[in-house]
DNA sequence: GTCTATAGCCCGATAGAC
DNA sequence: GTCTATCGGGCTATAGAC
C-alpha cells in the first residue's frame, strides 16, 4: 500500500525468481538448470536475474536456504507430560510424519549432501546438526528412561540412539528406491517402534 | 601375444579412457566433467574418445555398467551348513562388509538414482533388483526360521525383512552425513544385530 | 586408431538504453 | 528495475590428414 512502487515491484520479481529458482534446482540440479531456463519460467529477462542475484552461484545458495528453512522446527514442546516410551513413539512419529510431507526437498538436498556439490558448509552443515541433535534428544529420553527404571538398565543410550535413527533413514532410503517391499510405510513404522521399545524394555 | 597391434592397442586404449572416466564421472559427476578433461587424465585426444564411445553420454552408460559389475555377486553359497540364526548374521555382515568396501562407488550410484539423472532403466532397475534380491533372501530365511521353531511363530517375515533392511540402509546413510554418532559402525551393526534376532526369538 | 583444427551451440556475465 | 544485444569462453561433436 505504502512505499515507493519500485521496491514492491522488484521485492515480488525477486520472489517469483527465488520460488522459480527453488523449483528448478531442486527438479533438475544446478548444473541443468540455466540462468536462461530460470528466466524463461518465471517471465523475466537473464540480465534481470544476475541484476537481483549477482551471480548463478548466488541464486542457487539463495534457493538452498529457502530449501532449508521447513527444516527448523520445535519438538520438544510436544514431549511434554508424556512418559519416556511415548516420548519415543512421538519422536519417531515426527520424524516419518516430516519425511512424508517432505519427501520432495529431502530427496534434492540429499543428492545435494551425497555429491558434496556446492556450498557444503552450508547445507551439509545445517543438515548434520539437524541429525546431531535429533539423535542426541533420542538418547536423552532413552537415558532418562533407564534411569527411571522405565528401561533396562544395560540399555547404552546413545547405540539404540543411533539404531533408530538408522531404522527411520533406511526407510526413507526405501521411498527413494521405488519401494516395492510391499509394506504400506506406516505399518513399518508400526513394526520398528514395537521392536525398538521392546528391546529397550524386554 | 597374437592378433594385429592395432587391435591390441585399441583394446588398451579404450580400456583407459573408460577407467579414466569411471574414476572422474564418480568424483564430479555428469555434467560437471567434460569429454576434455577425460582426454586429459587419460592422455588421449578427444576426438579419440569420440571414435571410441559415439558421444558422451555412451560412455558415461558404459561407466555406470562397469560400476555395477562387482555388485552382482553370489552371496548364497557362504549361508550353506548355517542355522537361520547364523544365516542372518552372515547376511548383515556381509552387507556391512560389502558397503565399506565400496562406499565411494555407491555413494556416487546413489546419487544417480536420486537425481533420477540418467539412464534410470540401467541402474535404477538393477539396484533396485538387488534390493528385492537381498530383502527376499533375509524373509526366506526368516520364514524358515519361523517354520522350523527357530523363531517365534508370529514373525512377520517380510516385515522383519525390511525392518533389518532399513537399519542396514540407514547405518549407509550415517558414513555419508560425515558420521559423528561417535560410535565405531562396527559396534552399530553388532548392535543391529543383536536386537534385530532378540526380536525374531523372544 | 590417432591426431589437429574447427564448427556450432549454449552458457554466464556485462554494457548500456530506457 | 527491466530490457536487448553481445562478448568471451567451454562444451560436444565433426572433418579430414596421417
Amino acid at each position: 500500500m505504502a512505499g515507493r512502487p519500485h521496491v514492491e515491484q522488484s521485492l515480488e520479481t525477486r520472489e517469483k525468481i527465488l520460488a522459480t529458482a527453488v523449483r528448478l534446482f531442486s527438479q533438475r540440479g544446478y548444473d541443468n538448470t540455466s540462468l536462461s531456463q530460470v528466466a524463461r519460467e518465471a517471465r523475466v529477462s537473464k540480465a534481470l536475474i544476475l541484476w537481483h542475484y549477482d551471480t548463478k552461484s548466488e541464486l542457487y545458495r539463495a534457493t538452498l536456504q529457502r530449501t532449508l528453512e521447513p527444516y527448523f522446527i520445535n519438538i520438544m514442546d510436544e514431549l511434554e507430560g508424556l512418559d519416556e516410551r511415548g516420548q519415543i513413539e512421538t519422536l519417531i512419529d515426527h520424524f516419518y510424519e516430516f519425511v512424508r510431507d517432505n519427501v520432495y526437498s529431502i530427496r534434492f538436498l540429499f543428492s545435494v549432501v551425497l555429491r558434496g556439490e556446492r556450498e557444503p558448509d552450508d547445507v551439509v552443515g545445517r543438515i548434520g546438526e539437524l541429525y546431531r541433535l535429533f539423535r542426541s534428544l533420542l538418547a536423552d529420553v532413552i537415558e532418562n528412561g533407564r534411569r527411571s527404571g522405565c528401561f533396562r538398565a544395560d540399555v547404552r543410550p546413545s547405540l539404540a540412539a543411533s539404531l533408530i535413527l538408522a531404522a527411520l533413514d533406511g526407510m526413507l532410503i526405501e521411498q527413494f528406491m521405488s519401494n516395492d517391499s510391499g509394506h504400506d510405510p506406516s505399518e513399518l513404522v508400526a513394526h520398528l517402534k514395537r521392536t525398538m521399545l521392546d528391546s529397550l524394555v524386554a
